[in-house]
DNA sequence: ACACAAGCGGATAAGACATTCCACTTGGAT
DNA sequence: ATCCAAGTGGAATGTCTTATCCGCTTGTGT
């Protein structure tokens, strides 16, 4: 999984055997936890869930930055190659079609990890990077998408994240029905980007009963 | 401004004068913070900001749900009246366009009915009556627009609350690009909304430069 | 086998938060 | 002018968070 020696862009020193074992599953235990709870989990929690104690953590972890950092470095990681996959697509528009909706459907399937896309969080180089090499190639596929006359000529580059940070609101607030409305989103935002006659939406509209389901998430001391 | 006897659902006995004039006081200092803060803004920090001590503050408005109710019921009365006034529209797609634009504006203009507007709150009554009158408003609008063939025929009315959620999220995160983020990602709801040729986009695209600004509102207690 | 640096985890500090308590003050009716 | 229910503000309580400290344990090189 991490053959490279340096890893998270911390160049942490050759680590114990044991401590090796606990840093792996305090990464294990980050990642169930903020896919479900989104980054605003707790240290401590997550210490619970690995099964160390909490001054393992911070000392492994010093920041929560840190961790989430170690945590969505692969998720990261499959974005950019799903953002350098899609370039290579011989009709732009597919890839550009292929890649948003890859995007969005690994925010929908991790709170964390959309929360991450969403905000330029002040996370390690190495995922930055990759950041920016997902997006350098998406706007390459953008030009040629708008070449071909299938994508929207006033679409821009930037107009990615905030697809991102539309759709991390919808994955945070629509509770149950969110995978649902996070595709019907993501459906109707790539309508508005093509250019011609407009397909099918794929998802069945949402129920309003299953709206009616949205959480605040505002912790309730009680 | 308010010359109902019975408001905010509360039927509150007639309070003293200083009282009344501290109740104000609070409405007005919350009605500040929010809009900057949204609804997380502590209890303290409005109490602190209305120039009242904090047991004042609780004993007007047991829970932070009273608060906020009593804060945007007129913000929500406004989003209704938007709603029937577009209802009245000869031509439906205009009043569509015009109504989506509006509620999208309310929120960009106020972190907290964003917020309020994005979820369902277990907000008082009267402010779900309006929220729901407003609805339904929208609904017979969207159903004329599909009439007129101006508006995708699978489009619902549960597709708004899906935008608001959308919209609500690019602006928790978008930091001080948030308004021009926020017109952006409305202008091309609706643009995918819109059966026909596509309009050019009224609002410039985001440079990125804004939208590296984008922040962590998590609390970096230290 | 042994020494000891590396690692461990629970206690603890320190700060933000919602909420309650209580001794004091005051508007307004008489 | 007097009275007191209504109202007040700040201290206190209890929970939850990040983060550090410190005495004990353990992997590992010799």
């Amino acid at each position: 999984m991490e053959p490279s020696p340096e890893e998270a862009g911390c160049d942490r020193a050759r680590l114990r055997s044991d401590a090796e074992r606990n840093r792996a599953r305090i990464i294990e235990a980050a990642r169930t936890v903020y896919r479900r709870e989104g980054l605003s989990a707790s240290m401590a929690s997550i210490a619970r869930a690995a099964g160390v104690g909490i001054a393992t953590l911070f000392r492994r972890f010093p920041t929560a930055s840190d961790l989430v950092a170690a945590v969505f470095e692969d998720a990261m990681e499959a974005n950019r190659k799903a953002a350098l996959a899609a370039r290579e697509e011989p009709c732009a528009w597919d890839g550009f079609r292929a890649y948003v909706e890859t995007v969005c459907a690994l925010q929908a399937d991790n709170r964390g990890f959309a929360e991450v896309l969403a905000m330029s969080f002040g996370t390690a180089k190495g995922m930055e990077r990759a950041r920016q090499e997902a997006f350098e190639a998406f706007t390459e596929l953008v030009a040629r998408a708008k070449a071909e006359g299938r994508l929207q000529p006033d679409f821009v580059g930037e107009d990615l994240p905030i697809l991102l940070m539309a759709n991390a609101g919808v994955l945070a607030v629509a509770g149950d029905a969110a995978p649902e409305a996070s595709r019907r989103l993501v459906g109707q935002m790539i309508r508005g980007f093509a250019v011609g006659p407009a397909e099918a939406l794929a998802p069945a509209p949402p129920p309003q009963r299953l709206l009616r389901g949205m959480v605040r998430q505002r912790r309730t001391a009680g």
